[in-house]
RNA sequence: GUGGACGUAGCUCAGCUGGUAGAGCACCCGGUUGUGGUCCGGGAUGUCGCGGGUUCGAGCCCCGUCGUUCACCCCA
């Protein structure tokens, strides 16, 4: 009688062989420039206080209000997965005094995060995410380094067909005048009760709105680039001329919106052209605020977060990454129970020496065993039997041509090299 | 959370107006004794997502449920 099978949780995504060669690949290509550039890696709990996201991320947006898997643990602390990077690397800087030293604070991270959304292609309840936070430092310098970080991310892996989304979200004061006027231009829109809603909420959604009869009716509100002082402004400007001398191009896009609300001054965001809806790769921007609000010194901060599954979606649509299965060097057939201990040992010893060696197991006949050495595309096989064993030499044959060579079995590992 | 589409062997799918399931690929074995890739022969495989209903009879019809997918929403 079979048991009943049990399946995934609902959502999230698994990365079988030979697919999890491909995201490992994307995962390397995205996090790779942030380590040449002396980013650290930060390890993190995927599971914190609630209240880091709630005070972090910010109560009223949509992440902590309805998609944050919390829970209450044994000793009756309110737990929360993790549903984006920066507020648990900020709670771990603070924590450590890590922003005690020299400034800034260059880390890396890794790791799976966690939403309660309706899944959909690109979409995951678990999700992966590569991010770099650079911490202590107002300089517009870094925020061309760390955008330029990210784009090298995608270019090493490859990926052509998309855009980088520019914009400044301003200071506090920037964005009170704004808000201000805003409103009043709102108040002035026939709103249905959703929409009225997520306006009550964040206004600057209603820029995000993908109806036609909104985006005429937002056309002529007033945007928030026109309101950045004199600072600002400034600051932005110096950081789009770096990266037009880094060569990095980008659209300037006054209307973007940003779901978390820590962010503060320049703001961007990767989006791929071949997705669908959910294009967005990669995103980050510069917070002020965030580090004092959870209790840490006033130092302003910047950093991204690219998502691995959405990288590698773009790398298969513009087919630019294939899969690899491992492929050994040496395919080992042993024949009888003698011959297996023989080619336990041997592969043991090689593999010590870095030769990538496998065994066929399983009492397979030769002709059998043969087959599983082509389709693994080793490079040779050799076959150890009785008669290999006692005269201490085997034929190693390089499946590709098809050719043999008598090699003692003690001098295999130089014969491999050659 | 809202709306639409879909759910048949490991994979891609077929299954006529309802009559108790098939193809290709993959897999396993063999084609004379210990050497693969081609070819030939043979073989295993599914509670037709799950539960209920209609019917003499359902993979095909109805309801529910779970899952996937697309869009909204949101964002990586």
């Amino acid at each position: 009688m079979s048991q009943q099978k049990i399946a995934a949780p609902k959502g999230v995504s698994e990365y079988t062989p030979p697919r999890s060669s491909a995201f490992d690949h994307v995962r390397n290509c995205l996090i790779a420039p942030a380590s040449k550039a002396g980013y650290q890696l930060i390890e993190l709990p995927v599971f914190e206080d609630t209240e880091l996201f709630k005070r972090g991320v910010g109560e009223s947006t949509d992440v902590v209000s309805k998609e944050m898997y919390t829970f209450e643990d044994r000793g009756g602390r309110s737990i929360t997965l993790r549903p984006e990077g920066t507020a648990g690397v900020m709670r771990s800087v603070i924590e450590h005094g890590l922003d005690r030293g020299q400034l800034p604070v260059k880390v890396w991270y890794s790791g799976q995060f966690f939403r309660a959304e309706r899944p959909q292609a690109g979409r995951y309840r678990q999700f992966y995410q590569v991010g770099i936070e650079a911490i202590g430092l107002d300089d517009p310098a870094i925020d061309a380094e760390v955008i330029a970080i990210a784009d090298a991310g995608f270019k090493a892996l490859g990926l052509k067909q998309y855009r980088l989304e520019l914009t400044s979200l301003g200071d506090a004061q920037s964005r009170t005048a704004h808000k201000v006027d805003l409103l009043k231009f709102i108040a002035t829109l026939q709103l249905d009760e959703a929409t009225a809603a997520r306006a009550a909420i964040n206004p600057l959604r209603l820029f995000d709105d993908k109806r036609d009869e909104m985006k005429k009716a937002m056309a002529d509100a007033p945007l928030l680039v026109n309101y950045l002082s004199d600072s600002s402004r400034e600051h932005f400007e110096t950081v789009t001329k770096y990266l037009d001398a880094l060569g990095i191009s980008y659209q300037l896009n006054p209307r973007m919106v940003r779901g978390l609300d820590y962010y503060t001054g320049t703001t961007f965001e990767f989006v791929h052209d071949l997705l669908g809806a959910q294009s967005g790769i990669g995103g980050g921007g510069r917070y002020d605020g965030l580090m004092e609000q959870l209790g840490g010194q006033s130092l302003s901060g910047i950093g991204f977060g690219l998502g691995v599954d959405r990288a590698l979606l773009a790398a298969e649509a513009e087919g630019v990454i294939g899969q690899e299965a491992f492929v050994s060097d040496l395919f080992i057939i042993p024949l009888g129970e003698g011959a297996k201990l023989q080619a336990l040992t041997l592969a043991h010893d090689l593999r010590c020496k870095g030769v990538r060696v496998e065994i066929a197991f399983g009492d397979r006949a030769l002709k059998g065993a043969m087959k599983g050495a082509d389709k693994s595309g080793a490079t040779y096989v050799i076959v150890l039997g009785e008669s290999e064993i006692s005269s201490g030499t085997v034929e190693l044959k390089e499946m590709k041509s098809g050719a043999s060579t008598s090699v003692k079995i003690d001098s295999l590992f130089e014969a491999l090299n050659k």
